[in-house]
DNA sequence: TCTCCATATTCAATGTTGATGAATAAATTA
DNA sequence: TAATTTATTCATCAACATTGAATATGGAGA
């Protein structure tokens, strides 16, 4: 921090290892605990240079997250072979993503709510839900259910997409009712050979 | 503010009021968005005593958010009558409560990764989904299909579930893949299914 | 009833935080 | 070369959550 004042020679990328230095600190701290002197210090930069360039933390963040979306989920390749095989690459492609890049870890976990709903997800309703299943593969089907009901829930009313969100009651429920019924449907997983 | 020092007379439910005032206030502002300030001020209170009575402001959060869910989703009725009807039960009992409740305003705006994977879930992965399916319920099975997806990346990645997250990929592809399927299909209800 | 301690409350201060405006120096343009 | 635009530091701000000190009441035991 001891540098010089005003404009430095040569033009140095300064804009891009801001960037860099707060990608780094999104990921390892989250949104909140990252602060603009950390990400200063970091970059070796006067804090008020990151609001200067990037207008303000939720500028810098929203910069760095736009960044991983455009290159997540190249979904052109998804959608190129046949129909038939489409639940299967898309399944793939998502968590091929998801598991290999920290893209992930870019989720700020919402320290507050989430936890709670987490918590609540996990053993009140899945809990249930295979016990009440019973049989062999009830915490799989458990599990299929739990992704359904968590993703109508978070798609509609924690996080709602327009379009979910403007359907009425009862067009959800035509519109998932079989999706959440396979769900729960137990699948034999020796019965038939099948593909990958 | 005008008031003495010290405790007071009588035995007031200043500790109610508090979190009376907080749950209001969460509701209508989030989480971020709510001051202990405006709490305080809101309950008529001093805000060192929400730190003195909640420990912090997370703590209150925490203690309105936890009352909230112990009330919601009565899952006995559910899960009591017959199998066949559970997947619609299941999902009425969602709606049902999720759509008549304030819950869901408590569910904290997480205004920075929020927004991005909203814009990108709708525009991106629903839009290109409908376009591909084309047909006159493409959007409809998008919708769908959006559904068990953002279900998988909100309880696997975003928001683990230990039983989801601690899966092998090849695992959820083979518990999600039929359910999947489903909700890519087409349902005709009024006509006769044309594929694509 | 008197004494003491735990409890409830206000007040004042502290240390962070994100942001802003002024000063300054290099780059760029005319 | 002169003027303007851009990049940077510095000093400061207001807001925030939290903490410590001061103070007054409630309740338990004598």
């Amino acid at each position: 921090m001891n540098k010089l004042r005003g404009r430095p020679r040569g033009n140095p990328p300064t804009r891009a290892r801001i960037a860099e230095a707060a990608r780094g600190l999104f990921l390892r701290h989250g949104y909140r605990g990252t602060t603009l002197r950390a990400i200063a210090a970091e970059a070796c930069v006067d804090s008020a240079l990151i609001s200067y360039h990037f207008g303000s933390k939720q500028g810098l963040f929203g910069e760095v997250t736009q960044l991983q979306c455009a290159e997540s989920l190249a979904l052109s390749t998804v959608l190129a072979g046949d129909p038939a095989g489409l639940p299967d690459r898309l399944l793939r492609a998502v968590t091929d993503l998801w598991d290999d890049t920290e893209f992930n870890r870019l989720a700020v976990q919402n320290e507050d709510v989430m936890r709670v709903f987490r918590e609540y997800l996990e053993s009140e309703v899945l809990g249930r839900i295979a016990e009440y299943l019973g049989g062999p593969d009830a915490t799989e089907r458990a599990i299929a259910a739990v992704t359904v009901i968590g993703g109508l829930i978070f798609t509609r009313y924690l996080n709602p997409l327009p379009a979910t969100a403007r359907l009425s009651a009862a067009d959800v429920h035509r519109i998932l009712g079989p999706t959440l019924r396979v769900a729960l449907q137990s699948r034999p997983r020796y019965a038939l050979a099948g593909r990958r």
